[in-house]
DNA sequence: GAGCTGAGTTGCATTTTGCAACCTGCATCC
DNA sequence: GGATGCAGGTTGCAAAATGCAACTCAGCTC
């Protein structure tokens, strides 16, 4: 074992999450991965032929994928060449930030109509755009925004309730 | 110029926006230097330190930023020594996806509490979590989403309405 | 049991990353 | 106004990741 490439996640593990985030996804195919998983592809050929990925990578990526938890990998009973690897919850709540990305780059890119897309189930109407919002809910711009420092946050009175109901919240201690 | 590493984007760039956003952010450091400049981190040396990453590799990814409209590069009058590298809008538009990317890493790494957080300065309460909506804002999860063809979207009456205050919808054609 | 198929591995060439040392234009100090 | 120092890079080289093509190998199929 060299000592390069050291995992960002222990030169900044203390204070963000994000580096921690980007040893799992951050390389160049992982979120290409992703979203082919997120579009019902399930096996190592439809991978290999869907993203033109080589095979030792997508092996090895789908390998990473499957040590952080982010995607099964299951054996298929019936035939026991085939192998299924399939989105854990874990995987799945990678959603919004894959979705926020995708979204940013068909705003600034040359105007790419993404195909697929995404509609809820209900009225089959696209979703909306991925925002930050307060603890309310309510959206806020990068302009409403300061950092604080986890020592100086507010006492919190009534307002932080009803922001965990879809993922903890990020001041959950 | 060799034919390894082709562009996602030309191999993608039909139906998908991800590739392109992966491109310009898609590398190891890239959002780890956004991160720096969302906490204020301006200068080359800056940058240095607070990440620990190479110089040559500094030099190269904040020239790529810069390259993709991410960040400006603006030499100082006062110090004409000085260098201040800036989000643009574009770049301060990578905030959800980084967010949402942190907020991941925040709920399924082993409970790391994110130091500084991100508030609403109207009540210094921290923000909410990153969740994909449906077009009129309500939150919903993966399981109340499916894919569709843009080309067999709905007509879309009026529910269209009021989902590009903050950015343009996914499906704005 | 010959051949096929899905899911990988192996070997080798190219590219990227990392580190340390060097360079270079500005500013400052005496 | 020459020495000194500093911000922001570049260069050279070693180690690692990536890409490609060819190969393996268990499990099915006939």
């Amino acid at each position: 074992m060299g000592k390069l490439r050291e995992p960002l996640n222990l030169l900044y593990g203390d204070n963000c999450a994000l580096p921690l985030a980007l040893e799992a996804m951050g390389e160049r195919w992982s979120f290409m991965i992703l979203r082919a998983a997120f579009n019902g592809v399930h096996h190592f050929e439809e991978f290999q032929q869907e993203l033109s990925i080589a095979r030792n990578i997508l092996s090895n990526r789908l390998s990473k994928l499957v040590d952080h938890g982010i995607m099964a990998r299951e054996v298929m009973a019936e035939d026991r060449r085939k192998v299924r690897y399939e989105l854990t919850e874990k995987g799945l709540e990678l959603l919004p930030a894959m979705i926020a990305l995708r979204q940013w780059g068909e705003k600034w890119g040359a105007g790419v109509p993404s195909t697929p897309v995404l509609v809820d189930v209900r009225d089959e109407q696209p979703i909306g755009a991925v925002t930050i919002t307060a603890h309310d809910g309510r959206p806020i711009g990068h302009k409403e925004l300061v950092w604080k420092h986890r020592s100086e946050l507010q006492p919190l009175g009534q307002a932080r309730a009803r922001t965990d109901e879809r993922m903890a919240p990020v001041a959950a201690e």
